[in-house]
RNA sequence: GGGGAGGUGGCUGAGUGGUCGAAAGCGCUCGCCUGCUAAGCGAGUAGGGGGUGUGAAACUCCCUCGAGGGUUCGAAUCCCUCCCUUCCCGCCA
Protein backbone atom coordinates (compact mmCIF):
# COMPACT_ATOMS: atom_id res chain seq x y z
CA UNK A 1 0.00 0.00 0.00
CA UNK A 2 0.93 3.76 0.17
CA UNK A 3 1.53 5.16 2.89
CA UNK A 4 -1.12 7.71 4.40
CA UNK A 5 1.19 10.58 4.20
CA UNK A 6 2.24 10.58 0.79
CA UNK A 7 -1.40 10.28 -0.35
CA UNK A 8 -2.56 12.98 1.94
CA UNK A 9 0.50 14.83 0.21
CA UNK A 10 -0.19 13.89 -3.58
CA UNK A 11 -3.36 12.68 -3.57
CA UNK A 12 -3.84 14.03 -7.44
CA UNK A 13 -1.33 12.34 -8.72
CA UNK A 14 -2.30 8.69 -6.99
CA UNK A 15 -6.00 9.51 -8.36
CA UNK A 16 -4.19 9.98 -11.66
CA UNK A 17 -2.38 7.03 -11.75
CA UNK A 18 -5.27 4.53 -10.40
CA UNK A 19 -7.12 6.38 -13.21
CA UNK A 20 -4.06 4.96 -16.13
CA UNK A 21 -4.22 1.73 -14.20
CA UNK A 22 -7.57 0.98 -14.60
CA UNK A 23 -8.86 1.45 -11.01
CA UNK A 24 -11.24 3.20 -9.58
CA UNK A 25 -10.04 7.19 -8.53
CA UNK A 26 -12.61 7.37 -6.03
CA UNK A 27 -11.17 5.04 -3.84
CA UNK A 28 -8.81 8.11 -2.66
CA UNK A 29 -11.13 10.14 -2.01
CA UNK A 30 -12.89 7.51 0.26
CA UNK A 31 -9.68 7.38 2.12
CA UNK A 32 -9.09 11.04 2.74
CA UNK A 33 -12.38 11.76 3.67
CA UNK A 34 -12.23 8.81 6.96
CA UNK A 35 -8.91 9.81 7.55
CA UNK A 36 -10.47 13.39 8.22
CA UNK A 37 -12.63 11.73 9.99
CA UNK A 38 -10.88 9.31 12.13
CA UNK A 39 -8.05 11.96 12.88
CA UNK A 40 -10.55 13.74 14.98
CA UNK A 41 -12.08 11.24 16.72
CA UNK A 42 -8.80 10.12 17.10
CA UNK A 43 -7.35 13.32 18.72
CA UNK A 44 -10.74 13.12 20.53
CA UNK A 45 -10.14 10.16 22.15
CA UNK A 46 -6.50 10.98 22.87
CA UNK A 47 -7.69 13.60 24.98
CA UNK A 48 -9.62 12.04 27.12
CA UNK A 49 -7.42 8.73 27.64
CA UNK A 50 -4.55 11.85 28.92
CA UNK A 51 -7.71 13.02 31.37
CA UNK A 52 -8.14 9.76 32.56
CA UNK A 53 -4.48 8.43 32.66
CA UNK A 54 -3.91 11.88 34.89
CA UNK A 55 -6.48 10.86 37.40
CA UNK A 56 -6.03 7.00 37.69
CA UNK A 57 -2.53 8.21 38.59
CA UNK A 58 -3.74 10.88 41.44
CA UNK A 59 -6.11 8.18 42.50
CA UNK A 60 -3.05 5.67 42.82
CA UNK A 61 -1.51 7.87 45.27
CA UNK A 62 -4.81 9.72 47.55
CA UNK A 63 -6.92 6.68 47.06
CA UNK A 64 -9.42 9.47 47.61
CA UNK A 65 -12.62 7.28 47.34
CA UNK A 66 -14.82 10.21 46.32
CA UNK A 67 -13.57 10.56 42.65
CA UNK A 68 -14.56 6.69 42.23
CA UNK A 69 -18.07 7.57 40.59
CA UNK A 70 -16.62 10.45 38.40
CA UNK A 71 -13.56 8.07 37.11
CA UNK A 72 -16.39 5.36 35.95
CA UNK A 73 -18.05 7.91 34.14
CA UNK A 74 -15.17 9.14 32.46
CA UNK A 75 -13.62 5.42 31.49
CA UNK A 76 -16.52 4.58 30.23
CA UNK A 77 -16.67 7.85 27.78
CA UNK A 78 -12.77 7.07 26.94
CA UNK A 79 -14.19 3.43 25.68
CA UNK A 80 -16.98 4.40 23.79
CA UNK A 81 -14.29 7.24 22.08
CA UNK A 82 -11.40 4.71 21.66
CA UNK A 83 -14.24 2.42 19.95
CA UNK A 84 -15.39 5.02 17.57
CA UNK A 85 -12.01 6.00 16.86
CA UNK A 86 -11.06 2.01 16.56
CA UNK A 87 -14.05 1.88 13.83
CA UNK A 88 -12.91 4.95 11.44
CA UNK A 89 -9.31 3.23 11.43
CA UNK A 90 -10.32 0.03 10.50
CA UNK A 91 -12.20 1.45 7.69
CA UNK A 92 -9.24 3.54 6.97
CA UNK A 93 -6.90 0.62 6.86
CA UNK A 94 -9.43 -1.40 4.46
CA UNK A 95 -9.58 1.28 1.93
CA UNK A 96 -5.73 1.85 2.01
CA UNK A 97 -5.20 -2.26 0.76
CA UNK A 98 -7.04 -1.40 -2.25
CA UNK A 99 -5.56 2.13 -3.39
CA UNK A 100 -3.11 0.69 -6.70
CA UNK A 101 0.36 1.53 -6.66
CA UNK A 102 1.71 4.34 -8.18
CA UNK A 103 4.06 3.63 -11.35
CA UNK A 104 7.36 4.94 -12.54
CA UNK A 105 7.61 8.09 -15.09
CA UNK A 106 9.38 5.52 -17.61
CA UNK A 107 5.94 3.02 -17.79
CA UNK A 108 4.03 4.04 -21.30
CA UNK A 109 0.68 4.96 -20.59
CA UNK A 110 -1.71 2.84 -22.08
CA UNK A 111 -5.29 1.38 -22.71
CA UNK A 112 -5.36 -1.84 -23.28
CA UNK A 113 -2.47 -4.70 -23.61
CA UNK A 114 -2.14 -3.31 -27.29
CA UNK A 115 -0.37 -0.34 -25.91
CA UNK A 116 2.41 -2.33 -24.19
CA UNK A 117 6.07 -1.28 -25.81
CA UNK A 118 7.94 -4.36 -26.80
CA UNK A 119 11.52 -2.61 -26.31
CA UNK A 120 14.15 -5.30 -27.40
CA UNK A 121 14.41 -8.63 -28.63
CA UNK A 122 16.92 -11.50 -28.68
CA UNK A 123 17.57 -14.02 -31.32
CA UNK A 124 15.46 -14.62 -34.47
CA UNK A 125 12.53 -17.35 -35.60
CA UNK A 126 13.49 -20.71 -36.08
CA UNK A 127 13.04 -21.88 -39.48
CA UNK A 128 11.89 -24.89 -40.02
CA UNK A 129 12.24 -27.05 -43.42
CA UNK A 130 8.85 -28.53 -42.62
CA UNK A 131 5.31 -27.09 -40.86
CA UNK A 132 6.15 -26.81 -37.07
CA UNK A 133 3.57 -28.69 -35.37
CA UNK A 134 1.79 -27.03 -31.66
CA UNK A 135 3.04 -28.80 -28.58
CA UNK A 136 -0.37 -29.92 -28.29
CA UNK A 137 -0.21 -32.62 -30.90
CA UNK A 138 3.22 -33.06 -30.90
CA UNK A 139 4.15 -33.68 -26.81
CA UNK A 140 1.31 -36.17 -26.81
CA UNK A 141 1.93 -38.31 -30.05
CA UNK A 142 5.33 -38.10 -27.91
CA UNK A 143 3.88 -39.54 -24.58
CA UNK A 144 5.28 -36.19 -23.03
CA UNK A 145 2.10 -34.74 -21.92
CA UNK A 146 -1.52 -36.08 -21.25
CA UNK A 147 -4.63 -33.39 -21.27
CA UNK A 148 -7.61 -36.07 -21.74
CA UNK A 149 -6.59 -38.09 -18.55
CA UNK A 150 -5.67 -35.28 -16.65
CA UNK A 151 -9.08 -33.69 -17.06
CA UNK A 152 -10.72 -37.21 -15.96
CA UNK A 153 -8.50 -36.83 -12.92
CA UNK A 154 -8.96 -33.50 -11.81
CA UNK A 155 -10.62 -31.49 -14.20
CA UNK A 156 -10.05 -28.88 -17.16
CA UNK A 157 -6.73 -26.68 -17.29
CA UNK A 158 -4.54 -29.65 -15.49
CA UNK A 159 -2.43 -31.74 -17.30
CA UNK A 160 0.14 -34.76 -16.81
CA UNK A 161 3.84 -34.71 -17.58
CA UNK A 162 5.02 -38.41 -18.63
CA UNK A 163 8.37 -39.74 -19.35
CA UNK A 164 10.84 -37.65 -21.05
CA UNK A 165 8.42 -34.84 -20.50
CA UNK A 166 8.25 -35.04 -17.07
CA UNK A 167 12.58 -35.72 -17.05
CA UNK A 168 12.53 -32.05 -19.28
CA UNK A 169 10.46 -29.90 -16.85
CA UNK A 170 13.34 -31.37 -13.90
CA UNK A 171 15.65 -30.86 -15.72
CA UNK A 172 15.06 -27.19 -16.58
CA UNK A 173 13.83 -26.32 -13.04
CA UNK A 174 17.92 -27.81 -12.13
CA UNK A 175 19.17 -25.51 -14.73
CA UNK A 176 17.23 -22.48 -13.53
CA UNK A 177 17.87 -23.08 -9.67
CA UNK A 178 21.65 -23.88 -10.94
CA UNK A 179 22.21 -21.07 -12.56
CA UNK A 180 20.68 -18.40 -10.60
CA UNK A 181 22.40 -19.54 -7.53
CA UNK A 182 25.65 -20.36 -9.12
CA UNK A 183 26.24 -18.04 -11.53
CA UNK A 184 23.43 -14.55 -10.48
CA UNK A 185 24.28 -14.84 -6.71
CA UNK A 186 20.51 -16.31 -5.63
CA UNK A 187 20.39 -18.20 -2.59
CA UNK A 188 17.99 -21.22 -3.11
CA UNK A 189 14.70 -21.38 -0.96
CA UNK A 190 12.58 -23.95 -1.20
CA UNK A 191 9.10 -22.46 0.39
CA UNK A 192 5.45 -23.25 1.98
CA UNK A 193 2.81 -24.01 -0.53
CA UNK A 194 0.05 -23.06 1.61
CA UNK A 195 0.83 -19.54 3.38
CA UNK A 196 -1.85 -17.60 5.68
CA UNK A 197 -4.05 -14.82 5.01
CA UNK A 198 -1.48 -11.91 6.36
CA UNK A 199 0.68 -13.39 3.61
CA UNK A 200 -1.75 -12.88 0.72
CA UNK A 201 -2.31 -9.27 2.10
CA UNK A 202 1.44 -8.74 2.32
CA UNK A 203 2.21 -9.28 -1.61
CA UNK A 204 -1.36 -7.52 -2.53
CA UNK A 205 -3.26 -10.90 -3.93
CA UNK A 206 -5.48 -10.18 -0.73
CA UNK A 207 -7.95 -8.13 -0.69
CA UNK A 208 -8.66 -7.47 -4.11
CA UNK A 209 -7.71 -11.35 -6.27
CA UNK A 210 -9.19 -13.33 -3.69
CA UNK A 211 -10.77 -14.94 -6.60
CA UNK A 212 -7.98 -15.73 -8.92
CA UNK A 213 -6.28 -18.28 -5.79
CA UNK A 214 -7.35 -21.40 -4.41
CA UNK A 215 -8.25 -21.92 -0.54
CA UNK A 216 -8.07 -24.77 1.77
CA UNK A 217 -11.45 -25.02 3.41
CA UNK A 218 -11.72 -24.88 6.76
CA UNK A 219 -8.11 -22.99 7.36
CA UNK A 220 -6.53 -19.94 7.16
CA UNK A 221 -4.17 -21.35 4.17
CA UNK A 222 -4.33 -20.37 0.50
CA UNK A 223 -2.15 -22.41 -2.31
CA UNK A 224 0.32 -20.01 -3.29
CA UNK A 225 -0.13 -18.31 -6.82
CA UNK A 226 3.58 -18.26 -7.14
CA UNK A 227 6.73 -18.74 -4.29
CA UNK A 228 7.06 -14.91 -4.51
CA UNK A 229 4.31 -15.08 -2.02
CA UNK A 230 5.62 -17.00 0.65
CA UNK A 231 9.76 -15.79 -0.24
CA UNK A 232 8.77 -11.93 -0.12
CA UNK A 233 7.04 -12.70 3.46
CA UNK A 234 9.76 -14.67 4.14
CA UNK A 235 10.88 -11.74 6.19
CA UNK A 236 7.32 -9.72 7.12
CA UNK A 237 7.31 -8.13 10.40
CA UNK A 238 11.25 -7.93 10.68
CA UNK A 239 13.70 -4.94 10.45
CA UNK A 240 16.64 -6.13 8.56
CA UNK A 241 20.74 -4.68 8.56
CA UNK A 242 21.48 -2.60 5.73
CA UNK A 243 24.44 -4.44 5.32
CA UNK A 244 22.10 -7.72 4.72
CA UNK A 245 20.83 -5.78 1.45
CA UNK A 246 19.77 -7.11 -0.91
CA UNK A 247 18.88 -10.13 -0.53
CA UNK A 248 18.60 -12.46 -3.44
CA UNK A 249 16.20 -15.44 -3.26
CA UNK A 250 15.14 -17.98 -5.93
CA UNK A 251 12.51 -20.71 -4.80
CA UNK A 252 11.17 -23.02 -6.95
CA UNK A 253 7.32 -24.18 -6.37
CA UNK A 254 4.11 -24.84 -7.76
CA UNK A 255 1.94 -22.16 -8.42
CA UNK A 256 -1.90 -22.13 -8.51
CA UNK A 257 -4.19 -19.81 -9.79
CA UNK A 258 -8.10 -20.34 -10.43
CA UNK A 259 -8.59 -17.04 -12.79
CA UNK A 260 -12.09 -17.56 -12.58
CA UNK A 261 -12.43 -14.38 -14.90
CA UNK A 262 -9.79 -15.59 -17.87
CA UNK A 263 -11.84 -18.57 -19.15
CA UNK A 264 -11.96 -18.84 -22.96
CA UNK A 265 -8.85 -17.39 -23.34
CA UNK A 266 -5.57 -19.18 -23.56
CA UNK A 267 -7.49 -22.42 -22.24
CA UNK A 268 -6.08 -24.49 -25.15
CA UNK A 269 -3.76 -27.17 -24.95
CA UNK A 270 -0.94 -26.57 -22.62
CA UNK A 271 -0.33 -22.95 -21.83
CA UNK A 272 -2.70 -21.69 -19.09
CA UNK A 273 -3.20 -24.34 -16.63
CA UNK A 274 -4.56 -24.30 -12.86
CA UNK A 275 -1.10 -25.72 -11.18
CA UNK A 276 2.04 -24.78 -13.03
CA UNK A 277 5.85 -24.79 -12.05
CA UNK A 278 7.52 -21.93 -11.23
CA UNK A 279 11.27 -20.53 -10.20
CA UNK A 280 10.84 -17.49 -8.54
CA UNK A 281 13.24 -14.77 -8.39
CA UNK A 282 12.91 -12.10 -5.72
CA UNK A 283 15.18 -9.26 -4.27
CA UNK A 284 14.90 -7.06 -1.42
CA UNK A 285 16.60 -3.86 -1.65
CA UNK A 286 16.85 -0.30 -0.32
CA UNK A 287 14.94 2.05 -1.80
CA UNK A 288 18.67 3.41 -3.53
CA UNK A 289 19.38 0.35 -5.15
CA UNK A 290 15.56 -0.90 -6.47
CA UNK A 291 15.42 0.41 -10.10
CA UNK A 292 19.02 -1.13 -10.96
CA UNK A 293 18.34 -4.34 -8.78
CA UNK A 294 14.99 -4.66 -10.90
CA UNK A 295 16.77 -4.77 -14.44
CA UNK A 296 19.78 -6.89 -13.31
CA UNK A 297 16.59 -9.48 -12.16
CA UNK A 298 14.74 -8.80 -15.39
CA UNK A 299 18.59 -9.62 -17.11
CA UNK A 300 18.91 -12.89 -14.79
CA UNK A 301 16.23 -14.21 -16.31
CA UNK A 302 16.39 -13.40 -19.88
CA UNK A 303 19.82 -15.37 -19.73
CA UNK A 304 17.78 -18.58 -19.25
CA UNK A 305 16.68 -17.90 -22.09
CA UNK A 306 19.86 -17.06 -23.69
CA UNK A 307 21.37 -19.96 -22.48
CA UNK A 308 18.30 -22.35 -23.85
CA UNK A 309 18.63 -20.60 -27.35
CA UNK A 310 15.02 -19.52 -27.30
CA UNK A 311 13.77 -16.80 -29.50
CA UNK A 312 12.31 -13.77 -26.70
CA UNK A 313 11.16 -10.60 -26.33
CA UNK A 314 10.76 -8.19 -23.61
CA UNK A 315 7.55 -5.66 -22.84
CA UNK A 316 7.43 -2.94 -21.12
CA UNK A 317 3.85 -3.08 -19.54
CA UNK A 318 1.77 -0.35 -19.81
CA UNK A 319 -0.01 1.55 -17.18
CA UNK A 320 -3.14 -0.30 -17.47
CA UNK A 321 -1.75 -3.55 -18.34
CA UNK A 322 1.21 -3.62 -15.62
CA UNK A 323 -1.14 -4.74 -12.09
CA UNK A 324 -2.22 -3.09 -9.55
CA UNK A 325 0.57 -3.50 -7.20
CA UNK A 326 3.63 -3.24 -9.36
CA UNK A 327 5.44 0.37 -10.04
CA UNK A 328 7.17 -1.10 -12.83
CA UNK A 329 6.77 -4.64 -15.05
CA UNK A 330 8.80 -6.25 -17.83
CA UNK A 331 7.00 -9.30 -19.34
CA UNK A 332 9.30 -11.88 -21.41
CA UNK A 333 7.84 -13.73 -23.82
CA UNK A 334 9.33 -16.58 -26.01
CA UNK A 335 8.62 -17.20 -29.13
CA UNK A 336 6.04 -20.79 -29.82
CA UNK A 337 6.63 -21.67 -33.46
CA UNK A 338 4.10 -24.42 -33.29
CA UNK A 339 1.42 -22.13 -32.26
CA UNK A 340 2.58 -19.48 -33.65
CA UNK A 341 2.53 -17.01 -30.57
CA UNK A 342 4.35 -15.33 -27.63
CA UNK A 343 4.78 -17.04 -24.70
CA UNK A 344 4.78 -14.94 -21.19
CA UNK A 345 7.68 -17.07 -19.72
CA UNK A 346 8.68 -14.67 -16.80
CA UNK A 347 7.31 -11.28 -15.37
CA UNK A 348 9.46 -8.75 -13.85
CA UNK A 349 8.14 -6.47 -11.24
CA UNK A 350 9.31 -3.85 -8.67
CA UNK A 351 6.92 -2.35 -6.19
CA UNK A 352 9.04 0.11 -4.56
CA UNK A 353 7.59 -0.32 -0.95
CA UNK A 354 4.03 -1.23 -1.71
CA UNK A 355 4.70 -4.67 -0.68
CA UNK A 356 6.89 -4.25 1.97
CA UNK A 357 4.31 -1.62 3.41
CA UNK A 358 1.48 -3.95 3.76
CA UNK A 359 4.56 -6.77 4.68
CA UNK A 360 6.04 -4.48 7.55
CA UNK A 361 9.39 -5.67 6.31
CA UNK A 362 11.85 -2.76 6.72
CA UNK A 363 15.33 -2.23 7.29
CA UNK A 364 17.90 -0.06 9.03
CA UNK A 365 19.93 2.37 7.12
CA UNK A 366 22.67 2.69 9.42
CA UNK A 367 23.06 2.32 13.28
CA UNK A 368 20.75 4.62 15.53
CA UNK A 369 18.66 5.77 12.37
CA UNK A 370 15.09 5.00 12.19
CA UNK A 371 13.98 2.25 10.01
CA UNK A 372 12.67 2.37 6.68
CA UNK A 373 10.41 0.20 4.36
CA UNK A 374 12.74 -1.81 1.92
CA UNK A 375 11.57 -2.15 -1.61
CA UNK A 376 10.90 -5.55 -2.95
CA UNK A 377 11.37 -7.29 -6.88
CA UNK A 378 10.49 -10.39 -8.37
CA UNK A 379 10.33 -12.28 -11.68
CA UNK A 380 10.07 -15.76 -12.75
CA UNK A 381 13.19 -17.38 -13.88
CA UNK A 382 11.77 -19.00 -15.69
CA UNK A 383 7.86 -20.43 -15.57
CA UNK A 384 8.32 -23.71 -16.40
CA UNK A 385 5.04 -24.59 -18.37
CA UNK A 386 5.26 -21.99 -20.80
CA UNK A 387 9.07 -22.45 -21.11
CA UNK A 388 8.68 -26.20 -21.41
CA UNK A 389 5.91 -25.87 -24.52
CA UNK A 390 8.06 -23.36 -26.44
CA UNK A 391 11.42 -25.39 -25.99
CA UNK A 392 9.32 -28.06 -27.50
CA UNK A 393 7.87 -26.57 -29.86
CA UNK A 394 11.51 -25.02 -31.00
CA UNK A 395 13.20 -28.02 -30.90
CA UNK A 396 11.30 -30.33 -33.12
CA UNK A 397 12.57 -31.88 -35.82
CA UNK A 398 10.62 -33.18 -39.55
CA UNK A 399 10.06 -37.00 -37.66
CA UNK A 400 7.89 -35.91 -34.88
CA UNK A 401 11.18 -35.68 -32.49
CA UNK A 402 12.10 -33.37 -30.13
CA UNK A 403 15.77 -31.94 -29.87
CA UNK A 404 17.57 -31.75 -26.63
CA UNK A 405 19.34 -28.41 -26.74
CA UNK A 406 23.52 -28.91 -25.38
CA UNK A 407 22.96 -26.90 -21.87
CA UNK A 408 20.15 -29.27 -20.90
CA UNK A 409 22.45 -32.41 -21.66
CA UNK A 410 24.02 -33.17 -18.25
CA UNK A 411 20.30 -32.38 -16.90
CA UNK A 412 18.87 -35.63 -18.97
CA UNK A 413 21.70 -37.67 -18.21
CA UNK A 414 23.04 -37.12 -21.90
CA UNK A 415 19.85 -37.74 -23.10
CA UNK A 416 20.43 -36.13 -27.16
CA UNK A 417 16.57 -36.60 -28.13
CA UNK A 418 12.98 -37.15 -27.63
CA UNK A 419 11.09 -39.59 -29.38
CA UNK A 420 10.52 -39.72 -32.71
CA UNK A 421 6.84 -41.34 -31.82
CA UNK A 422 6.89 -45.04 -32.13
C1' G B 1 -4.74 -35.43 18.47
C1' G B 2 -3.79 -35.65 24.38
C1' G B 3 -0.85 -33.53 28.49
C1' G B 4 3.10 -30.04 30.55
C1' A B 5 6.04 -25.45 30.02
C1' G B 6 6.55 -20.89 27.69
C1' G B 7 5.93 -16.24 24.22
C1' U B 8 8.76 -9.21 27.32
C1' G B 9 13.21 -4.27 23.31
C1' G B 10 18.47 -5.98 18.02
C1' C B 11 19.71 -10.45 21.50
C1' U B 12 19.72 -12.86 26.60
C1' G B 13 16.55 -12.11 30.56
C1' A B 14 14.00 -9.76 35.36
C1' G B 15 9.30 -8.16 36.34
C1' U B 16 2.08 -11.33 39.81
C1' G B 17 -2.43 -4.73 40.00
C1' G B 18 -0.39 1.97 40.15
C1' U B 19 5.97 5.05 41.05
C1' C B 20 6.92 -0.01 34.35
C1' G B 21 7.74 1.20 27.71
C1' A B 22 9.92 -2.04 31.27
C1' A B 23 15.82 -3.98 35.92
C1' A B 24 20.37 -6.19 34.58
C1' G B 25 23.67 -8.05 30.95
C1' C B 26 25.20 -8.45 25.75
C1' G B 27 25.38 -5.84 21.21
C1' C B 28 25.50 -1.08 18.86
C1' U B 29 26.51 4.57 18.64
C1' C B 30 29.06 8.81 20.56
C1' G B 31 32.64 10.73 23.99
C1' C B 32 36.83 10.15 27.56
C1' C B 33 41.24 7.55 28.57
C1' U B 34 45.56 4.53 27.19
C1' G B 35 52.07 4.26 21.78
C1' C B 36 48.20 1.13 18.44
C1' U B 37 44.71 -2.77 19.53
C1' A B 38 42.24 -5.01 23.58
C1' A B 39 40.51 -3.66 28.34
C1' G B 40 38.39 0.45 31.33
C1' C B 41 35.12 4.87 32.31
C1' G B 42 30.74 8.01 30.96
C1' A B 43 26.37 8.99 28.07
C1' G B 44 22.88 7.32 24.61
C1' U B 45 20.13 3.25 22.21
C1' A B 46 12.30 -0.22 20.84
C1' G B 47 8.30 0.53 17.30
C1' G B 48 3.87 2.99 15.62
C1' G B 49 0.25 6.99 15.55
C1' G B 50 -2.12 12.02 16.61
C1' G B 51 -1.54 17.41 17.55
C1' U B 52 1.28 22.12 17.25
C1' G B 53 5.28 23.13 13.92
C1' U B 54 9.92 23.37 10.73
C1' G B 55 13.97 22.60 5.18
C1' A B 56 15.29 18.19 8.41
C1' A B 57 14.16 19.65 13.89
C1' A B 58 11.86 20.59 18.49
C1' C B 59 7.76 20.12 21.85
C1' U B 60 3.61 17.31 23.45
C1' C B 61 -0.03 13.47 23.90
C1' C B 62 -1.74 8.42 22.81
C1' C B 63 -0.91 3.22 21.70
C1' U B 64 2.15 -1.25 21.73
C1' C B 65 5.22 -6.67 26.64
C1' G B 66 2.36 -13.11 20.78
C1' A B 67 -3.15 -11.69 18.84
C1' G B 68 -8.11 -10.56 20.19
C1' G B 69 -11.71 -9.88 24.02
C1' G B 70 -12.96 -9.22 29.40
C1' U B 71 -12.44 -7.52 34.83
C1' U B 72 -10.69 -2.70 37.08
C1' C B 73 -10.42 4.23 38.34
C1' G B 74 -5.79 1.70 36.64
C1' A B 75 -3.27 -4.59 33.42
C1' A B 76 3.27 -6.98 31.01
C1' U B 77 0.96 -8.70 35.74
C1' C B 78 -5.88 -11.32 36.92
C1' C B 79 -9.83 -14.04 33.59
C1' C B 80 -11.47 -16.06 28.57
C1' U B 81 -10.55 -17.42 23.36
C1' C B 82 -7.06 -18.04 19.59
C1' C B 83 -2.05 -18.31 17.38
C1' C B 84 2.94 -19.72 17.82
C1' U B 85 7.35 -22.11 20.23
C1' U B 86 9.13 -26.19 23.09
C1' C B 87 9.03 -31.00 25.86
C1' C B 88 6.52 -35.87 26.74
C1' C B 89 2.87 -39.35 24.62
C1' G B 90 0.10 -40.93 20.23
C1' C B 91 0.10 -40.93 14.83
C1' C B 92 2.82 -40.61 10.51
C1' A B 93 6.33 -39.60 5.39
Amino acid sequence: MLGLDYIRKNADHVRECAQHKGENPAVVDEVLRVDEAWRAAQTEAESRREQQNRLSKEFGKTRDEALLPSMRELAASVKERMAAADELKGELDRLLLLVPNVYDPSVPLGETEDDNVVIRHWGDKPQFAFEPRPHHELAVALGMLDLERAARVSGARFAFLLGAGARLQRALIDFFLDLHTSEHGYTEVNPPYLVNSASMVGTANLPKFAEDAFRVEGYDLWLVPTAEVPVTNLHREEILEASALPLRYVAFSPCFRSEAGSAGKDTRGYIRQHQFEKVELVKVTTPETSMEEFEGLTADAERALQRLGLHYRVKAMCTADMGFAQYKKYDLEAWAPGVERWLEVSSCSVFNDFQARRANLRYRPGPGEPPRFAHTINGSGLALLRTWTALVETYQQADGSVRIPDILRPFMRGLNQIGPPA
